[in-house]
RNA sequence: GCCCUCGUAGCUCAGUGGAUAGAGCAUCGGUCUCCUAAACCGUGUGCGCAGGUUCGAUUCCUGCCGGGGGCACCA
């Protein structure tokens, strides 16, 4: 894919040694300045620089500019020094129509691809719900925070697992158990046990003959499943954690953690030296009653997880981020490398409907669920409400906006954009106007400061899609889709394709650059999992 | 007390080791005989506070203040 920053770093790189500058840095960056005026590209080598070249940045500036100014890099028309010694480029529109034809190229499934994971296997953990009840909004979040970082990995190359984990042992699923036996029978749940409107429910649903445990840890399974199926969500993967401790797994890892010395015992129980490997204490495996903690399997899972991927990536709520040092001290005591294990700690949500906030809580019952949210205002803008904003944020969620029909949704910008691009088409076949093969289009008609917009930001997207999987950042695919759009909307309104007073070659060349926006979108909606409407 | 996280415009939030920090909403005012006005255009005294590193810090480091979360032989 033709990159015009590799001419500029070329032309860079043989001015620094014209001007007689040895230690040039590896790494030359190339920046697109903030402020439009300063020009396309910028690049900070003199400032980097200057030290080595014992001159001052803006001198040395000086000196860049005029030895590429003999010879100026591809699409370059002007370079200039400026503030305190940036060397600042701007450039022909061709290097933008130069983008468009890559995009075309391409297309949806090539455009902002990147290679840089091939080769490499990631295991993603996320959401991994107890079956004890449906989804609530918080899991929502990891769901499409989870998957999209997951597409997001794909996209750059990596070989991705998608992993829930299934607690389907222990006390919370007695409770469980408990609670739903109880409802079939007309009685209230002991104190403990769960409250939630849905145990009633499936309890009613629940055939005599059923095995409650079982037939209830598959009502739930199935709730989550259907909900993460309408979310786009699905997953590689499902680890049942009573089957990992009945086929030994959990023991074995026992055992291995034994054989390191890493294990003892006291008061009864059993003990790991997490202590040793930076948690602030050690914790027990085994309980004094013979019980394993959940920890224990959770260790044997996760040592498992390392067979599927050369990263292991978790995704958390806040509320578990305390188990982090102690997962990570128990795989350093298995000598896994403590940057094969990557932690991703998310913060809650809340929802506020009405005005008032709404709180989660699973087992009060008053809880909002995942599915609630979906049938409000479906799976597209649920999916991407979520995906707004980073995971840093404890997020609160207005229903009443987000359900609204109303410019204040900010979902339906894209959106719009989106069914305007197909409202074009249908405009166009309805006219019996074709769309001519790229070859036999001139695209440097597009001119318009309104085009050019659209072009930059399609020329963006691969470092947004790059830079987005670095930062475990998908909420950033989202803003790009923004932008997209807010440069798609104005050219519309600025630049008429279909009107009779429009030249035929500057049709031709407005009708490819909405192919390549389409394209655009596309994968970026494709990386938020959403599916935006043809027509609004 | 210790750990994690956040603090940016009236509100909800982006953003970056660089040059004059952005968007949406809200406010006020414009734009449909014109490919859908769910759109476009105009309207802004803001990086919690104090130090430090750096040629340059809103960004990195330390402390403080404030919000949220966590510190089980629960999961």
């Amino acid at each position: 894919m033709p990159d015009v920053r590799d001419g500029l770093r070329d032309g860079l790189r043989s001015a620094l040694e014209g001007a007689g500058v040895d230690g040039a840095p590896a790494e030359i960056a190339i920046e697109r300045p903030r402020d439009r005026s300063h020009g396309e590209w910028s690049s900070n080598v003199a400032l980097a620089a200057a030290k080595a070249a014992g001159r001052p940045p803006r001198e040395l500036a000086e000196q860049i500019v005029a030895h590429l100014s003999v010879q100026p890099p591809p699409h370059v028309v002007t370079v200039e020094a400026a503030g305190p010694g940036f060397v600042n480029f701007r450039l022909a529109p061709s290097w933008l129509h130069e983008v468009l034809g890559a995009v075309i190229d391409a297309g949806v499934d090539g455009y902002a691809r990147s290679t840089e994971g091939a080769g490499r296997s990631v295991s993603v953990e996320f959401v991994s719900a107890n079956p004890t009840g449906p989804l609530h909004a918080g899991h929502g979040r990891w769901a499409a925070y989870g998957d999209s970082l997951c597409r997001l990995l794909e996209r750059c190359g990596y070989a991705v697992c998608r992993e829930f984990y299934v607690n389907d042992r222990g006390r919370q699923i007695d409770l469980f158990t408990a609670s739903l036996e109880a409802r079939s029978r007309g009685a209230e749940p002991a104190d403990d046990g769960y409250h939630g409107t849905y145990v009633a429910e499936w309890a009613a649903e629940m055939p005599d003959a059923a095995e409650v445990r079982r037939w209830g840890l598959e009502r739930a399974h199935r709730d989550q499943a259907e909900t993460l199926a309408a979310m786009n969500v699905s997953f590689d993967l499902y680890t049942s954690e009573s089957e990992l401790v009945a086929r030994g797994a959990m023991g074995e890892a026992l055992h291995e953690l034994g054989s390191r010395g890493m294990v003892y015992e006291n008061d009864g129980a059993v003990w790991l030296r997490t202590g040793d490997f930076g948690d602030s204490a050690d914790r027990v495996l085994v309980k004094s009653d013979g019980e394993p903690t959940y920890f224990l399997p959770d260790i044997a899972y996760h040592h498992e997880k390392f067979s599927r991927g050369d990263l292991v990536i978790d995704i958390l709520g806040a509320d578990h981020h305390g188990y982090v040092p102690r997962m990570r001290a128990a795989l350093g005591a298995l000598g896994h490398p403590p940057d094969g294990y990557e932690t991703l700690i998310g913060q809650n949500v809340t929802l506020r409907r009405g005005g008032a906030e709404v709180r989660l809580s699973k087992r009060a019952g008053d809880m909002v669920l995942v599915a609630d949210l979906i049938d409000e205002v479906g799976p597209d803008v649920t999916r991407l409400v979520y995906l707004l904003q980073s995971i840093d944020t404890t997020q609160t969620i207005d229903v009443d906006v987000v359900s609204a029909q109303s410019a204040e949704n900010p979902v339906y910008y894209v959106q719009y954009a989106h069914a305007r691009i197909h409202s074009l088409g249908r405009m166009a076949a309805a006219r019996d106007v074709q769309r001519a093969p790229l070859d036999d289009v001139d695209l440097s008609v597009l001119v318009h400061e309104r085009e050019l917009d659209v072009l930059r930001a399609l020329a963006s997207l691969p470092d947004t899609v790059v830079a987005a999987t670095r930062a475990r950042a998908p909420h950033q695919v989202t803003n790009w889709a923004r932008e997209l759009a807010a440069a798609f909307h104005r050219f519309w309104h600025d630049c008429p394709i279909l009107r009779d007073d429009v030249d035929q070659e500057l049709r031709q060349a407005r009708l490819w650059l909405v192919e390549g926006a389409r394209v655009g979108l596309a994968v970026a909606l494709g990386i938020l999992g959403v599916s935006a409407p043809e027509r609004l």
